[in-house]
DNA sequence: AGGCAAATGTAGCACAGGCTACACATCGAT
DNA sequence: ATCGATGTGTAGCCTGTGCTACATTTGCCT
């Protein structure tokens, strides 16, 4: 039999995004502090995400549930191969929304925040786009 | 003493986003829905979200706690002015981020998916450039 | 009027993702 | 070496948003 093309109601597209979310923002922050500060501790992530360290240890249970993440007590947190994979492809998707929302004319501040919530909704197609307007210019 | 100028994280901004965002949807669900057909029951936003009919009434409680809706048993869902005002506002919103991405050449099922999460985290000065460019085209 | 299908309501469950309060571990400075 | 600050862990709470199972109400058809 065929592949079935699923048809996917869009409200039930976005309950899907949402549930990758908090994943994507994890790793890229993970990435980017062990960039800059060689290692990434709990507190770290906490200040970044403004919440408190409490959020971000449970958050982290579940980033190492879904093989993303290894922890071990007391000691700083590691990317998997997969979790530095979807930092990659998380990173790259942000920078092209983010570049794209500077090159339709949204200044720095509104850009940046506009797009930590935009990118997760964003599909390879619109992702085609952006890149193709970005090149245009 | 000066209003204080919060400088919003980013990340909150987006969790910010995500606590109206339901509400939107709804209301613009109900909105569509009464004019479609006169009223809106329980029934059909089940069928629009795709969740169960219980999801829809809890979800609908909330709703009404805020002001957005009035409820009886057995009655069909009623928008406040509030209700109506917000559903206005999204609709707005919606269609121009739906139309932005159709200007850039997304197609219009990918369009229709992306914009329904995209519409949640634009704000007024990246609506206001999304609204420039097309008046530009 | 009676009965059946559909809509609605309610009870009870699960998980995500917030929080405070408190306990314990680690590490640098003295 | 020890002490205090900082970081981490754990217990227990909350709300939001999803579900199934079952009870009740409504409304339409015969
Ligand atoms: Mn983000
Ligand atoms: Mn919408
Ligand atoms: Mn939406
Ligand atoms: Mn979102």
């Amino acid at each position: 039999m065929a592949t079935k093309k699923q048809k996917i109601n869009r409200h039930s597209r976005v309950r899907s995004d949402h549930r990758t979310e908090l994943a994507e923002d994890y790793v890229e922050a993970i990435a980017d502090i062990v960039d800059a500060s060689g290692t990434c501790r709990a507190v770290d992530l906490a200040q970044q995400f403004q919440v408190s360290h409490v959020t971000v240890n449970r958050t982290i249970s579940r980033l190492e549930r879904d093989g993303y993440v290894t922890t071990a007590p007391y000691a700083p947190i590691e990317l998997t191969k997969a979790g530095r994979r979807l930092a990659e492809t998380s990173q790259q998707r942000h920078e092209v929304v983010f570049q794209f929302l500077l090159a339709i004319g949204v200044g720095e501040s509104a850009a940046a925040a506009d797009s930590e919530g935009i990118e997760h909704h964003v599909s390879p197609e619109t992702l085609a786009a952006m890149k193709a307007f970005l090149d245009e210019q």
